[in-house]
DNA sequence: CCCGCGAAGTTATACGTACAACGTGAGGCG
DNA sequence: CGCCTCACGTTGTACGTATAACTTCGCGGG
């Protein structure tokens, strides 16, 4: 009545089913099916089997196999945002080395991680073998349940994550090759533009960005604003113009905010690169999107989601792989250019 | 030795053991957590076991609920690619609606999906209970596994969907009042440059814009590209200086093809929205980040998810939701300026 | 006075799988 | 010739939960 071509609802077949088709027993047939069946099962026999689980359309029950074996193959991976694409490129490697190792991976946006005090991994259905829990919010998510599961943290700060594996992205390094590049075209006086996030990636940046210009006379002011353009252009418009010399050059801890900068800049009249060098953070498609393109820092995103997933999965089998910063590189596009230098 | 803190390996407690603590049978236990024990058990009794839970720190082991009751709560959401910021919004809201009805969602992006000839469904370690896909894969998603699951198409090809439930956000509006915007500023030879995806969503685009422009008098000309800034700016470069009449305006099928048609418009000398108009389709952050802002068709993307899953869900408790497309509007910013205009 | 009935639990079972432990012939070897 | 071994399976059980079917007991009505 109806008419949905679900009326039949032909129950899935169980392994039961292949085993009578094949006129052996159930245990035969998972022993085949799970491979390993060497030396247990003659050849002929497990011929049989598979074009009979073949021809059922036979598909083992997760729910089923998770239950007996104790463990579920699925792994989650709490982020602050998905829309932010350096998140969504995390996601694709972690998901790639996940699918490799036959792992699933079930995402956590991490935003209502703290608010509504709910238990975080009530939203992940699936029963959990792992967790791999980005900076920004790890911080939350490490107070909440950190020892319940094992954890891998990525990008996050040392003193909150103890006892759990690390991944780390250099991004000191990355602020260190930003400020190095401007002080060679002759910038003497910095704006930090930094995302209003977590503190501890704020210190991390803001001490590297301190420690490659000590001793160069530049002199360095910050800014906060939310990760959005809108606010980053408020902030950044609000710096230059405050009193004392103006910044030559703005560094970003993202991308977003350097296309802020940019359009700070237009506002006040001034032209990127010759009176302003911005430099952006992540390369994302903004940065060769806007005009003029980025200089920016990029960030091997889908890298990091693969190493975080690879160091996961041997923290579940029991190794303990040694942490390695990812290496970052500095590219340089149209946004930075010769500053006032040294002729001062 | 080792020396984590997983030495313990402390096993979870299991609702046997929280009917140990409480003094009732693992039954009672179960009633009173699952919420059915109105008139069941006395309220003090289920007090008793509720405090056990607590104290015991107890969860449900999920694998084994799914097992019992056949279903997961989880649903798979198919999208193209999540980095494309669009998807990611639809996911976000997806998830939301999801979580309201205690359900997960779990990602399949959909790019391996045909390549690779595996299994789709394999990389979702989860048991599912029903599909969500969007466009641009589903052909190839519909054909392998079409009539396994119940599945709601995101923005789809009813000729691909038969049978299946759909959500729609009305492309062909935005399209509509695209060209009516640059109609109404004058312009009469306009560029459609498509995104180089699925068919279906070409054929729509391409005749809404035709329908938009018929009896006007305005000429329509037609370009592809890959999904990314640098093809979309190649590909315009190469219509726009084609023999003929130079187009005035240019309607792209995504903002990131916007950006790069801008960016073709700056080599050739143009100036964008004095020489040449554009506008965008999906506001994205993108869309305002870049100078000008584009003019752009916005799409609610996060309510787009939202009823994707609202329907899914209802599909699953055997409703049939009608159909209804989710609307769009036209987003002016200052991609877009008067064209050449009647007056020739 | 006994029967029935509702309240308050309990016992038993099934979901589908993986694997430990147990047959069971046939052939080799002392 | 009897026993051991090996190749090839099979039988049985447990994972943790939800729920149908059953028990037990106190009490009110006929």
């Amino acid at each position: 009545m109806a008419g949905s071509r679900h009326d039949t609802a032909a129950p899935r077949p169980t392994s039961r089913d292949v085993a009578r088709a094949a006129g052996v027993s159930q245990a035969t047939v998972s022993l085949v099916l799970g491979g390993k069946w060497q030396g247990r099962v003659a050849e002929p026999t497990a011929e049989r089997v598979r074009a009979a689980a073949r021809d059922l359309g036979y598909r083992p029950n997760l729910a089923a196999r998770n239950l007996r074996l104790g463990r579920t193959r699925t792994a989650l991976l709490v982020v602050p945002a998905l829309t932010n694409e350096f998140f969504a490129r995390v996601h694709t490697g972690a998901a790639r080395v996940a699918a490799r190792h036959g792992f699933g991976v079930v995402l956590y946006p991490a935003p209502d991680v703290t608010a509504p005090a709910r238990d975080p991994f009530d939203s992940a259905r699936a029963s959990l073998d792992g967790v791999l829990a980005s900076s920004m919010a790890s911080e939350a998510l490490a107070a909440i349940r950190g020892d319940e599961l094992p954890l891998v943290m990525l990008d996050s700060d040392p003193a909150h994550s103890l006892g759990a594996a690390t991944v780390n992205l250099d991004i000191a390094q990355g602020m260190r090759l930003a400020a190095e590049h401007l002080l060679a075209l002759g910038h003497r006086d910095v704006l930090h533009l930094a995302a209003d996030i977590s503190s501890w990636t704020f210190d991390v940046r803001r001490d590297a960005l301190r420690s490659a210009l000590h001793g160069t006379g530049a002199r360095l002011t910050t800014a906060r604003a939310a990760l959005a353009v809108d606010a980053a252009r408020t902030a950044a418009e609000a710096a230059l113009t405050a009193s004392g010399a103006r910044p030559t050059a703005v560094i970003c801890d993202d991308d977003v905010l350097a296309a802020g900068a940019c359009k700070a800049a237009r506002r006040l009249g001034l032209h990127v690169p010759d009176d302003l060098s911005v430099t952006g953070f992540d390369d994302l498609t903004l940065a060769t999107a806007v005009e003029p393109e980025l200089t920016t820092v990029a960030l091997p995103a889908e890298r990091f989601g693969e190493q975080g997933m690879d160091t996961l999965i041997a923290v579940l089998d029991g190794r303990t792989p040694e942490p390695r910063p990812l290496p970052v590189r500095l590219v340089v596009r149209g946004s930075t250019a010769q500053g006032p230098g040294p002729r001062r």
